[in-house]
DNA sequence: CTGTTAGCGCTTTCAG
DNA sequence: CTGAAAGCGCTAACAG
């Protein structure tokens, strides 16, 4: 086989250079002297090809630089080739994991992610659902502030896969804090901590209800008074500003709905003196400081790159619609992570030794 | 004007549910009784048409639940309305707030937002920009770790914009933090310290290479002694690593790449019972911990977001051509933000006070 | 195994 | 101001 009609395309064959259009597939099949149809199988299905019908027409079409035009494909085979992942806000840190394992599995499987950052307001993520959801096969919604049922409006109009929302019926993969949590309330019981409270974040995380009634569950169990310290928005500011609330209610020990909250608190508390964890017990959630405060926070892991790893999966088998009733629901664990800002708490002082 | 033709399309007409096809411009038109021109002109060019027309197309489409296809315009206009953004490492706090400037931005100009993760792999990069680039019309490189060479190439093929990567002739914003370093050793010098060291970053980063000269230049007028020490990635457990090696080379303070490393470096330093400042002062770079370290870092504000903002304003005028010489390279400044990380060093101790 | 022929859904001249 | 028709670049039956 070889090239025909290699003849004048007149001034079409020139270089390409700044501003000249990309080749497409007629160029490289007249090139090539074969049907556009080759062409595009040579790209999509070789096996359907001879093989060295697929070589000769790679090679032409990397002598032209020509690359399929990814947009005309989508059109065709109606498969945008890209998946939509957002979040209430990036720049909080249980975010970016997440975000790390989502764009790195959809790579793997041949996918572009559209990233949307609703600032934590429900109704711009609405917005921002319905515009890249256009755009893409599918969309994860993590911690999505939204209500149920504008949820499930969406997630009726196309492929939706939630991280951190249980809804009945749509394909979620969930971090299961909850066990963690209550994990860690055993542990400041098993100190000897008689009275707990709990820092809560957002009122519309579902993440934040599982944490608070996993908590206040165990902390029945065990017949310790439990507390909950409304927080504003899951941050550092947040935690240092409750700090001198939860000293005036009588708790030893606080755990908080995320990292955040806890690394605040930990500042609120150094600010009056109250020393981590001999003078109080703290717990984050997330586990996305790691061992970078001080004291090392003891915190409930969570994965987040794994969960991202999962909704990707999830949402493919959305997508080719091989998800079957059962798998809907993905489950991550988690456990107590023990660093140092956990201990028993300070007994009467003329009792101390 | 009213609805003609709205007789049956055989079976077209059914409402919606989840598998069916969402509606297209020509199911409006026969609804509204009017051609695909129009209704096309009604959403992309309303200015041409009757304003009764419009809110009449408007209506219809509405009741239908349609909504202008993306990829269909994009082909036909080519224009995706797509931006990319590529990082080295997401999870690096530095870029969070970046490309949340990105994505708010890009969301203004009613642009949607593609995210690549390098994973700090030149290779990758290439691939990545290859892949996006062909779905978007132009992309954003934040701190590329790509050859010259390379990115020159990328960037005689679609619009480019580069964050923290100076290279002539292509658009770029810079954020300038050498002027912040070099005030950071002014500082140093001026509280007395003599010898000093610069942790530094990734050897092909731009910014660590432009902090280090920095640092040098400003290091010799003031005539003090200054050496470089090499941390691997830019990490908490980097700058922990480094902590001895800083000790013995007889520095009284460090500024390093960034702030990950210097907060690494502060526990680091706590585990040999070096005492900040009063044994050792630090300065880092980024302020993307604000005041959350122990103690509060003293470091080189650098705006991310605004970094964030400028690259898009930037992307979008090269895009449209409107790019003028002067305007390609935008510099945002950034200073010294002294927190609680920097004294004048310990003296010999008998000579104390 | 490869070519022909229709589109995918929308925009855009060019008429009227 | 609105309609008809010709694509944008690629894929997907259907023939051969």
């Amino acid at each position: 086989m070889e090239a025909r009609k290699s003849d004048c395309r007149t001034l079409r064959s020139v270089k390409q250079h700044r501003g000249s259009r990309p080749p497409t597939i007629r160029q490289v099949a007249d090139e090539a002297g074969v049907s556009t149809s080759t062409v595009s199988r040579a790209f999509s299905r070789p096996e359907m090809l001879l093989p060295s019908t697929v070589t000769f027409i790679l090679e032409v079409a990397d002598r032209l630089g020509y690359q399929p035009n990814p947009t005309a494909r989508a059109l065709s085979t109606g498969r945008p080739g890209t998946l939509a992942i957002v979040v209430p806000d990036i720049a909080n840190p249980f975010f970016p994991p997440l975000i790390r394992g989502v764009q790195a599995r959809a790579d793997e499987a041949g996918y572009s992610v559209l990233l949307g950052d609703s600032d934590e307001r429900p109704e711009k993520e609405v917005v921002l659902v319905a515009k890249l959801g256009a755009r893409t096969e599918g969309a994860i919604l993590a911690s999505s502030r939204m209500s149920e049922a504008t949820i499930r409006e969406h997630a009726s109009q196309r492929p939706i896969v939630l991280v951190n929302r249980d809804i009945e019926g749509l394909p979620r993969v969930l971090i299961d804090t909850a066990s963690g949590v209550a994990e860690g309330v055993s542990h400041l019981a098993e100190l000897g901590h008689r009275h707990i409270v709990y820092v809560s974040g957002p009122s519309s995380s579902w993440s934040n209800q599982q944490r608070r009634s996993a908590a206040r569950a165990r902390a029945r169990r065990f017949g310790i008074t439990f507390t909950v310290v409304a927080a504003r928005r899951p941050t550092y500011e947040a935690g240092a500003a409750v700090a001198e609330q939860l000293l005036g209610s009588g708790a030893t020990a606080a755990l908080t709905f995320d990292d955040l909250l806890a690394q605040g608190l930990l500042a609120g508390l150094a600010k009056q003196s109250v020393a981590v964890p001999d003078d109080f017990s703290i717990i984050g959630c997330d586990d996305v400081l790691a061992a970078t405060t001080h004291p090392p926070l003891t915190t409930v892991s969570a994965q987040g790159g794994d969960a991202g790893i999962a909704a990707v999966d999830l949402l493919l088998a959305t997508i080719r619609g091989e998800a079957r009733g059962g798998e809907l629901r993905v489950v991550i664990p988690t456990s107590l992570v023990q660093r140092a800002t956990t201990s028993q708490p300070r007994v009467h002082p003329s009792a101390v030794r």
